[in-house]
DNA sequence: TTACAATATGACTAGAGATTCATATGAATA
DNA sequence: TATTCATATGAATCTCTAGTCATATTGTAA
């Protein structure tokens, strides 16, 4: 959590900082990322930087919490409070959806995120003992759809929810590199479902 | 690659190198791991390494060099020769199969596998300008398999590949944090195959 | 046994980058 | 204006590690 001086600044130079920081932690992992160059990104000195931060993680957890922060308000929270009204498959779209709108509109988010996913130390440092909150947020809609009928009652809803999760951080990775699918957003979430609703065997 | 003087030391020296390397590698991302714990893990001095490689990326690329070729002893050579013999499913069942043994033998090379995947850079330094040779190799598999008429004819082959390709890393993820299921490993490779081909749709 | 070549060694150098700190600046207040 | 307090600064320090090098050791062949 940054220092107090840090929140008394004035918002633009937070900006500055919080972009600085972005682009750098974006561009390298963590243990690579460099605090000269944030700061001279920010146009800041680099003993400010420590007026503000207590060291480079809690700058990065900073970036973090914001990451999730902002990722969250991307999804439709009326849907996931009424989750029993919808069903399996339209939940599903919705998060691939905001995933997807969110690796648009947040390009420079989605390697830090990857990066970090990487690092598991950190990431346990970060997140807790959470093995992967993802993972269990899909068991919990899977195991949820199991009971509305919506899904084939043989699936592995820990295994499967592993899949998804793989799945939709693909979602992240090909939007971030973008150039390589000729789709727009819906065909690449319309397809992702086919496939997840009824794989790629041919049928007759 | 290695210089002449390290290929001249007798085979258990080089082997207490590599292993020394492996487990650094493995625990830390390239710019982390250090030559020192390298050395003295392996029971050498400093400068001998250097007698030994270039520089520490010297070491790494003969890493992954190894940890390629050894992944390469794990697939089914006959098969991959005859491809055409074989239905789309058996080959992705062989090479998910291949996978896991090899994650199961060499847990260490799986950290290593996943940290060079996340540092781009290096990445393309060691692999060229290939994006993803993992993902194209599934996409040629995909072709093949909608040539053959296994495959449902509406699937996209390269969005469908990076699916493929996510999915196998998910599976050396599980392999390497073991404990999570409960399930052996045709299990665990039947299930993904089934999701695979059907899908997760409650049928009638 | 001596001379030469190959290999081994670890102290040393160089560089990078995080963090500290003494000092400067400037705004607010008395 | 003088004093205080918060913030700004960048030189200095501290730590860490890659990579070098002069020297020692070992092996080999004459």
């Amino acid at each position: 959590m940054p220092k107090e001086t840090f929140f008394n600044l004035p918002e633009e130079k937070q900006e500055r900082v919080i972009e600085a920081a972005i682009e750098e932690f974006a561009t390298y992992p963590f243990h690579k990322a460099r605090i000269t160059a944030i700061a001279d990104n920010a146009g800041i000195a680099k003993g400010s930087f420590y007026q503000y931060f207590k060291d480079k993680k809690d700058l990065y957890k900073y970036i973090i919490e914001l990451t999730v922060e902002k990722k969250l308000t991307y999804i439709n929270q009326e849907m996931m409070a009424n989750r029993e009204k919808y069903s399996f498959f339209q939940i599903l779209r919705e998060v691939y959806l905001s995933g997807i709108r969110f690796a648009e509109e947040n390009p420079r988010l989605i390697p830090i995120g990857f990066m970090l996913i990487n690092d598991k130390k950190l990431y346990h440092e970060i997140f807790g003992e959470y093995k992967d909150l993802s993972s269990d947020f899909f068991q919990q809609l899977l195991i949820q759809g199991k009971v509305k009928g919506d899904l084939d009652p043989a699936i592995d809803p820990v295994l499967v929810s592993k899949m998804l999760t793989s799945i939709s951080y693909s979602l992240g990775d090909l939007i971030y590199e973008d150039g390589k699918l000729d789709m727009n957003d819906m065909e690449i979430i319309d397809q992702m479902l086919h496939f997840i609703e009824n794989g790629i065997k041919k049928r007759e």
